[in-house]
DNA sequence: TGTACATCAGTGAACGCGCGTTCACTGATGTAC
DNA sequence: TGTACATCAGTGAACGCGCGTTCACTGATGTAC
C-alpha cells in the first residue's frame, strides 16, 4: 500500500466512516463535505464522485444509523425468544443505549436534516425497517396473548414514542436533574418503560 | 412614528419576535444574527447591543419557548381542577400540539444547540419550570390517590418522555405511516397516552 | 428653561472564515482486439 | 502478450456566498447644574 495512491479504493465507505467518526467527535455542526474529504485525505471535490450532494451523503449516513438500530433490535429479539417481558426491556435498553452513545447520529436519523435531507426513498425504507423490528419485538409476544387487544402497530408506536422520548431527553441531559448522572438516567428510563409496560399488558400482574 | 427613527425603541423584543417568526418560516438553519437584523430593519451589528453572542440570543429564544410551554400546561391544570384524567389528556394534547405547531422552536428548546447554547442558567431554569408544571399536573392528582405509589417525579418523567417522544416523532413526520396524516397522528398520540395512563393508575379500570 | 456632557443605541465598513459546488484537468484502470 | 482507447476516480483552482464578530464612528437621549 503506497503512501498516497491516486485511487482511494473505497472512498464511498471511507467517507461514511469518517462521517460517523466526525459526528461522534464534533457533532452535526462540524459535518461538512470538506471536513470529510480532509479526514479521508482526499481533495474536497472527490466526494462528488460518490454522492450527488451533501444531503445525499447525510441521507446515506442516516441509513447506516437505522440499519444499526434495526440490527440491534433484531439481536434483542433473538436473545429472548421465550420471554416477551425480558425482550421488551432488552429492546428498550438497547435502543436508548444506542442513541445515547451516538447522539449526533441519532438526531441526524430523526430529521435533524441540516440540509434538505429526508426525501430519499432509501432513508424512508430504513426508518420503516427499524420500526418494523421494534414491532416484531411485540408482535410475536402479542401472539402469546399477554398484550392488550389493540392493533399491534398502536402498541409499537407507544413503545417507540417512549424510548424515543427517553433517548432524546437523555441526549439533551434532561433525564436526571443534575443532567449528567448516568445511573439516575438509567433508573428513570427503566421505571418509565416499566410503567408503560403495565399499560400494555392485558391485566395487572404484581408490582 | 417616523419612518426610520435612529433608535428602535425595543430592539431586544423585536429581535426575539423576529427570531420566532424566522424559526417558524425558515427553520433553524436560517436563523442567523444577520437575518434577524435584516428582518428588524436594523444594521447587522445592532443585535450586539442586546446580546453578547449568537448563542446568547438563541438561549433567550429557547427560554421564551419554555415559558410558553409552562404557561400552556398551567392553563390545562386550571381548566380541569377536578378531573385528573381529563387534566392528563388535556396536558398531553396541549404539549404535543404546541410542539407540532412550532417544530423549530421545540427543537431549539431541546438541545438542538446549533451553536454552543445550553449553559445559561436562565435556560436551565426555564426548562425546569416546564417540567415542574407537568409534574404539578400529576401531583395534585396523586393526592387523590389514583396514581401508583411511586415517586411523582418518576411518574412525571414517564409522561414527559412519552409526550416528548410523540412530539418529536410528529415533527419528524413519523407518527403516521404516510407521514403527514394529521388525523392519524392524533389518534396514535391519543392511544399512546392512554396506554401509558393505564400503567400509571393504581388499578385497571375498564377498557 | 437652557446648556454641557456622559451615556447609550445604532451604523457601516471591514476582517477572516469555511462552506457547497463547478470545471477543466490528469492519472489509473480495465477491456477489446 | 501488447497496444489503443474509453471510462472512471481524484485533483486543484476558482466561484460566490453568508456568516459571526470587531471597531471607530455618529446620532439620540437624558441628567446635572
Amino acid at each position: 500500500m503506497s503512501p498516497s495512491p491516486y485511487h482511494h479504493g473505497n472512498l464511498r465507505q471511507a467517507l461514511l466512516d469518517a462521517g460517523e467518526r466526525l459526528l461522534e467527535s464534533e457533532g452535526t455542526e462540524a459535518l461538512s463535505l470538506r471536513a470529510l474529504a480532509r479526514e479521508t485525505s482526499v481533495s474536497h471535490a472527490a466526494p462528488y464522485r460518490h454522492f450527488t450532494d451533501k444531503a445525499d451523503l447525510l441521507a446515506a449516513l442516516a441509513v447506516r444509523g437505522f440499519t444499526r438500530l434495526t440490527h440491534a433490535l433484531g439481536i434483542c429479539a433473538r436473545e429472548h425468544p421465550e420471554d416477551p417481558r425480558a425482550r421488551y426491556f432488552a429492546s428498550c435498553r438497547r435502543y436508548i443505549e444506542l442513541g445515547r452513545k451516538h447522539p449526533a447520529m441519532y438526531r441526524l436519523m430523526f430529521g435533524q436534516r441540516p440540509c434538505g435531507v429526508g426525501e430519499q426513498p432509501e432513508l424512508i425504507e430504513a426508518g420503516r425497517a427499524a420500526f418494523e423490528a421494534l414491532l416484531a419485538s411485540l408482535a410475536s409476544s402479542k401472539a402469546a396473548g399477554i398484550f392488550r387487544d389493540e392493533p399491534v402497530e398502536r402498541l409499537a408506536m407507544a413503545v417507540w414514542a417512549m424510548v424515543h422520548g427517553l433517548t432524546e431527553l437523555a441526549i439533551a441531559g434532561r433525564l436526571a436533574p443534575c443532567g449528567e448522572d448516568r445511573e439516575e438516567g438509567r433508573a428513570v428510563s427503566e421505571s418509565a418503560c416499566e410503567l408503560l409496560l403495565r399499560g400494555l399488558l392485558i391485566s395487572d400482574r404484581g408490582s
